[in-house]
DNA sequence: AACTTTTGAATCAAAATAACGATAAAGCTG
DNA sequence: CAGCTTTATCGTTATTTTGATTCAAAAGTT
């Protein structure tokens, strides 16, 4: 038995704002477009969700079509549904925003799209309101790290302080002085010291540390304050 | 031009989560649905996605065309996409959580639909998985009144201290202290004190104040903490 | 080698937090 | 009037957090 005759059937979108993290900037992930509208032009991972799956379930199967990965940090983010937003037809998209650290996982990315690395603030011009929402999504990450400490999962298994300092440096331009900064970095329990440094970023090396995931998972629903209050102004 | 001729089409509805708050205890406005499937049934208000609107613009005629009222504060919660959510066909439902208050806006709820105001934590029975929507929203207005001032949009244009207190004691069900809570809140300037009292909860009444919308519009966007950090550990 | 920059550890003062005590005014009730 | 509740204000204290600073060792640069 079927009902809702007379409501009108949409095309249903999931786009990816894939955020990577080099260890120094912040970058985004984004693919030459294979198939017709605007086909060879820059754009976000996206794909349609399917009858069998939800929407999540759609972001997940494309995020993993693209870069190998499943598991990813991922969020819903926004939603883009103005009824002319795409060209030639009604399209509503919902967007997700995933986290990965891309030196870990460069050499992985799926061959079958054409996808690159840009840094967030010089990227190619994208079609429709992917700029837009790119745009959300920063705003979005800016604004959940300054609360969760999500940032980690933009970091190696195995990080160094510095590398954690330069990771925040770059979602929120600014400077951070390393002295307080590690200071309550290291109070907060959440990090483990290893018997081991990192020796390609300087002749000193810094140490490595693992996250404390039991730690982790109490915090990363709960609220926590990573950065300098004044620092979290403007959102 | 058509494009995405072999992608399926899909019913896309949206629910509303409107929580209200009649000076006491937190509240939710149901429906008893006036159609099939599930029709006399509890549920949310929704309403599909019409051809000219985008998602966000359908919430907001839903939340008009039961409350009679436009400019709520309105926010996107989460999406309800599994397959099989609704028994009868696939829909996916975008949620929205409104706040209002209840007292001043008793009255005109729309007669054609069978509304009600129910406490948060003792409402019948819905459909499909309209509670899960409720708990979710739920989560996400006590997540973000920790630390933006939104609850404000629960309160009338007038209201006293008493009332803000026992508002926020019923979102996080926890007791506050009024004398460190009130002076938390004065020095925050978003308050102005108005020359008139309440006498209707007290003998000897409680002083009435607004909000100072200009402090209020550039806090919303900004982090504030309103309540002690103990109380917002488990989220 | 001489210089600058970056750090980690320690310290300090100011601010914020949370708990608690006390008081008083307003208006009601008995 | 005495006693009660509610509202509001003021003050105190101990603790924690914050941001700035000093200092010396270690890197990096020229």
């Amino acid at each position: 038995m079927k009902f809702y005759k007379n409501e009108p059937l949409i095309l249903l979108a999931v786009d990816c704002i894939i955020f990577g993290f080099n260890g120094e900037s912040l970058q985004i992930l984004l693919i030459k477009r294979g198939f017709e509208p605007e086909i060879n032009h820059w754009s976000l991972m996206g794909g349609f969700v399917q009858p069998e799956e939800s929407p999540e379930e759609a972001a997940t199967r494309i995020l993993k079509k693209l870069t190998g990965l499943e598991n990813l940090y991922m969020e819903q983010s926004s939603i883009f549904g103005k009824p002319d937003r795409e060209k030639y037809q009604r399209v509503v998209s919902i967007t997700y925003f995933a986290l990965i650290d891309t030196n870990q996982y460069q050499h992985i990315l799926s061959d079958e799209y054409k996808a690159k690395w840009f840094p967030i603030d010089n990227y190619p011009e994208l079609i429709f309101d992917h700029e837009e929402m790119i745009v959300s999504a920063k705003r979005l990450l800016r604004s959940k790290a300054a609360v969760y400490p999500i940032l980690f999962e933009l970091l190696p298994e195995k990080f160094t302080l510095p590398q954690i300092s330069s990771l925040y440096e770059a979602v929120y331009t600014i400077d951070i002085d390393k002295r307080n900064f590690n200071r309550k970095l290291l109070s907060s329990k959440l990090l483990i010291k290893l018997n081991e440094k990192d020796k390609e970023n300087s002749k000193k090396g810094a140490f490595y540390y693992t996250l404390n995931r039991d730690v982790y998972k109490e915090r990363i629903m709960s609220f926590l304050r990573y950065l300098p209050s004044w620092s979290i102004q403007e959102q």
